[in-house]
DNA sequence: CTCATGTACAACCATTTGGTTGTAGATTAC
DNA sequence: GTAATCTACAACCAAATGGTTGTACATGAG
């Protein structure tokens, strides 16, 4: 099987991005006010090439964008992306509903 | 930051488990049909102990579960286990949708 | 009993990941 | 103009990932 082969390149990446708790951090940051790479890079115990590395792999699966202001480069959320994130995880979750609800279904008989 | 360590590397292991076009679809079999491991291998064109792997790996997101019937292994979805990743994901999408919300109101003054 | 099936697990391999340091180029501050 | 700041990017490294093959062991079928 395996279809979709865009979606699913994208799904692993989004996913992918997700599965590290200082990425999902740096997410949260963004979403309530926009910061620079280097701005975000004093808030964690790493250097400021392994934080840049992370928000590549954010850019990468859509999460946050970047842009540059002077010489700084300001993170942003990324509405288009987290929204198209948001309908995936939205997509998934009533499969499973769904699923497991025709299961519980299936016991009670 | 990094609050929470235990819900963190869950996220981690959960995300992680999501982030393979195989693993997914994995999923979405057995959340239809309970299968077991030889029978999932057999659709997919890779070698029996690497779909094994896989298998492992989503048991440890706690996705799925493993029972051993006779001499086969049957894999389930694990309810509870998707309970708790469903919990999660609206928790997260809350978070995302409220502030993204804000960031509405806030460009809308 | 014997053979085929299903699994477990180890060893191995290439690639990716998550981190580092170091160097060089822009841009701002003084 | 000079120095400090911010970024880009390369090179390197250890560990994890996703795959392989091979061997050994249970269990079911004939």
């Amino acid at each position: 099987m395996v279809v979709h082969e865009l979606k699913e390149i994208e799904l692993d990446r989004l996913f992918q991005a997700l599965a590290d708790a200082t990425r999902r951090d740096i997410v949260a940051r963004v979403l309530t006010s926009e910061s620079s790479v280097s701005g975000l890079a004093a808030r964690y115990d790493m250097s400021f090439a392994a934080v840049q590395k992370h928000v590549a792999v954010l850019e990468r699966a859509l999460l946050v964008t970047k842009e540059k202001r002077g010489r700084e480069q300001i993170v942003r959320a990324h509405p288009e992306g987290l929204g198209r994130v948001q309908r995936l995880l939205d997509e998934y979750e009533k499969i499973w509903l769904q699923r497991l609800g025709r299961i519980a279904e299936i016991l009670e008989q």
